[in-house]
DNA sequence: CCAGGGATCCCCT
DNA sequence: GGGGATCCCTGGC
């Protein structure tokens, strides 16, 4: 299977939302490796995320994979989740991870070895034609309570992979 | 040891 | 646009 991926969610240092924010855990480990290696955590019971950990060791940063457009293996991903139309198969954090069977077991997977069941290629003819289509967009993070501000969403606008927007927590 | 929260999704209105 | 599902992790006792 393979897949573009057209929104993205930045976790950093000194950010309360981050799950690396108040030090390392059993659970958040993978974000204090080495970068270049996926962080997968299961949230509210159901379903898997996947980030990819870009800082140096010890650095607890990642970016949250929310939303791909299939491209190879449509078939496979319709098998995964049953869902009325191909644009519901990728279009959340968790929606993606049933669709490309990403779990616990990814979980530090190296993201730049082409071996790996889970990795991530640069690709800068699919790039610039995507980016032809429409802008990268900077947003507010979707469905957190906290830093809930900062600018750290990324999606492209011409994309209708894109997940919905989220709802705003009122406070 | 256990209660509570969570970077979501889907179904209902 | 509101609520429940459902389990892992964390922190408090």
């Amino acid at each position: 299977m393979a897949a573009v991926i057209v929104e993205t969610e930045a976790y950093i240092v000194d950010d309360p939302a981050c799950h690396g924010y108040g030090g390392e855990s059993a659970r958040n480990r993978s974000m204090y490796g080495p970068p270049g290696h996926a962080y997968v955590y299961f949230i509210y019971g159901v379903y898997w995320c996947a980030n990819a950990v870009c800082r140096p060791k010890g650095v607890a940063e990642a970016v949250l994979i929310r939303a791909v457009e299939p491209v190879v293996g449509i078939d496979l991903m319709r098998k995964r989740r049953t869902v009325a139309h191909d644009k519901q198969l990728t279009n959340g954090p968790g929606k993606l991870c049933t669709a490309l069977e990403i779990n616990r077991t990814l979980d530090g997977a190296d993201l730049c070895d082409t071996n790996s069941s889970l990795w991530i290629a640069h690709n800068p003819e699919h790039k610039k034609l995507l980016l032809s289509k429409g802008p990268m967009i900077t947003t507010t993070r979707i469905g957190i309570t906290r830093a809930a501000h900062l600018p750290l969403r990324f999606y492209l606008k011409g994309s209708p992979w894109v997940s919905k927007q989220g709802k705003m927590k009122k406070h």
